[in-house]
DNA sequence: GCTATACTGAACCATTAGGTTCAGTACGTA
DNA sequence: TACGTACTGAACCTAATGGTTCAGTATAGC
């Protein structure tokens, strides 16, 4: 069975609850960029960017390597793997659970059906 | 084309970011439960587990009802949709940009050994 | 009606997020 | 070597998290 780091788990979500973040990571999809690239397109001071970057980074769902003055951030190899997992795991279990209750709510139904017919007679 | 709210992302985005939410989720995922039951469970004081419920119901992520005294959770009934939405767009477009990368690799190497022929020679 | 149960709300505490400014440091280039 | 650019780090601010305790309020059952 697959063993999920909870912490893994709790920095990236929380990583992807900010909408800045989330623009970020659409913009790198796009191609890697410069913090102040960056900054820039999202209307920041570099060091308020520097620290989204550092919480994508310590969620792994970025990296970002130094040359020259100019630090380059660009997507994480495995970006969204775990996270897909998770999601789609557990939304496998509710729907099985929701088409079970709504079978439940079918019965009940056509068991409300059928007495109504009865008590006419 | 869909449109995502913006801020119900960041609210699930940040409920499912704690391990605890997480394994509510997952218990209400077996069955409804109250908020005394959950907090027993979790080893949590009742407004404590009242604080984390509000968080979910706020992300939409369950909903909740109260009969009598006891107010029992339970799933949301889209309950993911959204999130998994989100990911699974971002991973497709990344994995297209990562095969992408992939090539250009691929293509590389090719030269490389192309080249290390020539000058060989 | 009394009592125990189940929740609710306010107040508090420590930590973190999401920003800022300001003062460096390090690098590229004329 | 001097200057501008790109980042880095510390310090600060406000608001939100993740908990707690304590003091209600409302309801189920004897």
């Amino acid at each position: 069975m697959v063993q999920y780091s909870e912490t893994r788990l709790d920095a990236s979500f929380a990583a992807l609850s900010d909408a800045t973040r989330r623009g970020v990571l659409e913009q790198l999809g796009r191609g890697d960029a410069s913090i102040t690239q960056l900054a820039g397109q999202f209307r920041m001071t570099l060091t308020g960017m520097k620290k989204h970057i550092g919480l994508l980074e310590r969620a792994a769902l970025v990296t970002t390597e130094k040359a020259g003055r100019v630090r380059t951030c660009r997507l994480g190899v495995r970006a969204l793997e775990e996270e897909a997992a998770w999601i789609g795991r557990h939304r496998e279990l509710w729907n099985a659970r929701f088409d079970a209750l709504d079978k439940i709510v079918e019965q009940l139904k056509s068991k409300e059906k059928a007495d109504a017919r009865r008590t006419k007679r």
